[in-house]
DNA sequence: GATGAATGAGCCTTCATTCAT
DNA sequence: GATGAATGAAGGCTCATTCAT
């Protein structure tokens, strides 16, 4: 666990039970990344957050309500922390799809649990429906995006290419890349990660990605 | 499941004990295809081979034990198919990348329970160490295999490159199929894979997987 | 099982937890009186304590545990009572040795399940290092005493025996007692296991236990 | 285990019979003086015994049987050895009740796994009828052979003492040492368990085991 | 006769949930 | 609201026994 910040108990109710079940949320996700999903029980929660067991099924009824508010909580997280990087990209298409690629991965290099979390529900939700919703790709507002800077990217260069094949492509790279990196973090470096997608970029869209771009970046 | 292969029980012992260790090896698969590695217990594992309780631990002493048997099966498998598809490819370099990525591509519209079952393990091995040498994609002779034809084309190419880059490129792309595959396979479409993978061949190396190559392709 | 008081469950929890461990201590010398120990299945002691099966690893962590806090129960329970049967004996070193003996040979008319229970510690011991310590006679504080009292009256009578050896014999005899009576509770005769430790007494110390005493004793 | 005797499997078949029931019995007493009554199991006696599992069921037909022959031979061994014991005593009742009482004593010196196994038999009649008859100390022969030395040498010596008293007396020595001895075979000495019951005989049969007679032994 | 593969009952333990405190 | 004591279902494993080989 990252260092306990000592936030003291709020003394509000409304605020005490935020407080109380995002200890937990937090707990979950700890225990998730060091045990697997299936390595979560009431009791590990309550020895990682430091609550009682009771607490589980006071604030979600049930450990399953728990667990879908993790993954909401993880989605929405991750969605959050790519839309500030996409806000903070220059207004061109090409720039902002490189600051998605680019936010995914530097990202790894930190932010542990949280990812090792995400790809845990992910597994889970080959054989558990409930999960599916929250962790299909194909769905989720970060593929639309992707999708439609690929549309202004191949509107704007002419590209013969279907937009979903190309956001296809990037969004498996980046899958692989997580998955890579969560066998061994360790091993992971950012750079030879970030040159793969380069590489990818600049094949399927030369004149936005290609040779004088890729030299821009190092 | 499958259908039911009515194979009579061997009479002989040593055949009967492959018989029924086999048997347990795919009700495993099948059981963790349908319920992820968690959802395994000794109860199905008998109900879905048909055999009793106690087989598991005749065969293989600890549930433990199975799965890894298990793992290394696929592992077994998987190797044995891949090495199969390639013996089969004209004798080039280009040829037998792309009977590789062929034959990955491919195989996702049968064989499911074994893909899943894999994948579970891959995700198994990022908590339990004790599943990560036979899971580790880079360690994998598959892996070799594709760095070594890399290096052939890079060469023969004289492209700009890295081996290393290259083949984890390739890596990452159809792990990622994998993953868009598994969470629904109803979905999954060879052609969107192939083409995908396609391009980004014909990106990091044109002169082997350019537009004359891909027109071939259709 | 004796008689089933009709104690209520108390309501304040730290005294219930003593009265769930109290009530599962119990049970299990029930079980091993009329089982043996490896006669005592979890199962069993919830079946004698009218608990559930999930109380035995609530309160003792393991039926291992359980078990142990049982037999110093017995080693605890044991003690009082001789120090008792002692502390209302005459202030004289031969009274007292003879409160001692005449504690055990009486209590076996009455206290079956604890004696027996006591016995197959015991006997486990012998295998089962563990309960070593809690069961070894000579280690015991029982065992001290008898010495320290047969020290006193060889001082006293200027007997020609070392005080191991008399106590030793005198703790054997008690030893044989204790079992010939554990085979069949029914057939034992307080008076005639009197009568041979009263012999026994008189033979290696005449001036204390000698006739004279003999015939005050009837 | 003893020196395992290279003994060559009988090639007759009434004699392979007695060659394989022995070996059992020979790996039961090992069993349980190892591992106690309970530890015996079908497996660790085909492990000890070197044969296959099915034996125990073949030779005994169930394992219960099994230990009831290994006591029964338990039983005859000591029977027999201590007869043997008689036989070379003196023909005078003062020399063959010591002859018995220093077979008993000096035999704790070797002959370790039968002992520990005969206890266990004896702990389990308590609370398992079936073997009672053949471990009630009261019923044996032995019993039976030290009443009739005592009420010689009550006749002989004008004791006034009871016959069951007296032989009561010295079989509780005895079990009190074989408990004793027991719960710690290194710590045991011959010559202090000799000497214990030897003063409890001059004490019951001074005329016959007084001051002189001591002065004999050492 | 001798073997060990196959069975299913029973073992101890962990677990999510309920609910009195 | 917060706690953790109590429950009983389900987990993996060991076992004695049966019986085909």
């Amino acid at each position: 666990m990252p260092a306990q910040e000592p936030v003291a108990r709020p003394r509000r109710r409304d605020e005490a039970k935020i407080y109380f079940r995002r200890k937990l949320i937090d707990a979950a996700i700890e225990a998730i990344a060091r045990h697997g999903l299936s390595g979560v029980s009431v009791s590990r929660l309550a020895e990682y957050s430091g609550l009682a067991r009771g607490m589980v099924n006071l604030h979600f009824d049930r450990k399953d309500r728990l667990l879908h508010e993790v993954l909401k909580h993880l989605a929405d997280a991750y969605r959050a922390s790519w839309q500030e990087a996409l806000s903070r990209a220059a207004d061109e298409p090409a720039a902002r799809l490189w600051a998605l690629v680019e936010h995914d991965v530097a990202r790894k290099a930190h932010d542990d649990s949280a990812l090792i979390a995400w790809l845990a529900f992910r597994q889970e939700a080959i054989t558990n429906p409930a999960y599916r919703p929250l962790c299909d790709t194909r769905e989720s507002a970060f593929f639309g995006t992707v999708k439609s800077l690929c549309a202004a990217l191949i509107k704007d260069g002419g590209y013969d290419i279907k937009v979903e094949t190309a956001a296809l492509g990037i969004t498996f790279l980046l899958e692989g890349l997580w998955l890579d990196w969560s066998l061994d973090p360790q091993r992971y470096r950012p750079a030879s990660g970030r040159v793969v997608c380069r590489t990818h970029l600049a094949a399927i869209f030369p004149r936005h990605f290609g040779k004088a771009a890729r030299a821009a970046d190092g």
